[in-house]
DNA sequence: CATAAATTTATCGAAAAACGATAAATTTAT
DNA sequence: ATAAATTTATCGTTTTTCGATAAATTTATG
């Protein structure tokens, strides 16, 4: 594992919801469920631009990037 | 557009070419520079922690979302 | 503690997109 | 001018998102 989404934080800090983040989104709950639980092995550029869009962050807020041993 | 590709920034900052990076993180260069002039529409996270570890940078030094009217 | 609400996990299928391979076109160096 | 590097373009394959849906699990709440 390297990059980590780490959604929890930013929705935290916004105080919103999976499924309220989900409806504004406009994705899945069960699909955003899989992305904020480092279940995604990739993502849209127009889902990373509205999870930006709607919690006001950069993505860099949202993804990162921890180096392992190998 | 609003999710942007700032691999030159990082790249310059590292001294690196596209032909150079494009082997240290295995792809090839047409994909890169597809990657890299803002034609992609997603990236693997594979890739993208491919790219940090290589560049030594974090997501937030390669993808940047802009606002725009809308 | 019971029940409802929210979230997560799991399947399935379809659509989207990465990515390799390759070649041609273009740009940049020398 | 010429060579090298980068970009653009196609095509086919593989991967993965994502919706739809349902079941399981977790988290609130009375």
């Amino acid at each position: 594992m390297a990059i980590i989404v780490n959604l929890d934080v930013v929705m935290a800090r916004k105080k919103i919801s999976a499924g309220q983040l989900a409806e504004l989104i406009d994705i899945t709950p069960a699909n955003l469920s899989i992305l904020k639980n480092n279940k995604a092995k990739a993502i849209r550029f127009s889902t990373l631009e509205a999870l930006c869009k709607v919690l006001e962050c950069q993505p860099g807020d949202i993804l990162e990037y921890v180096a392992d041993e190998d």
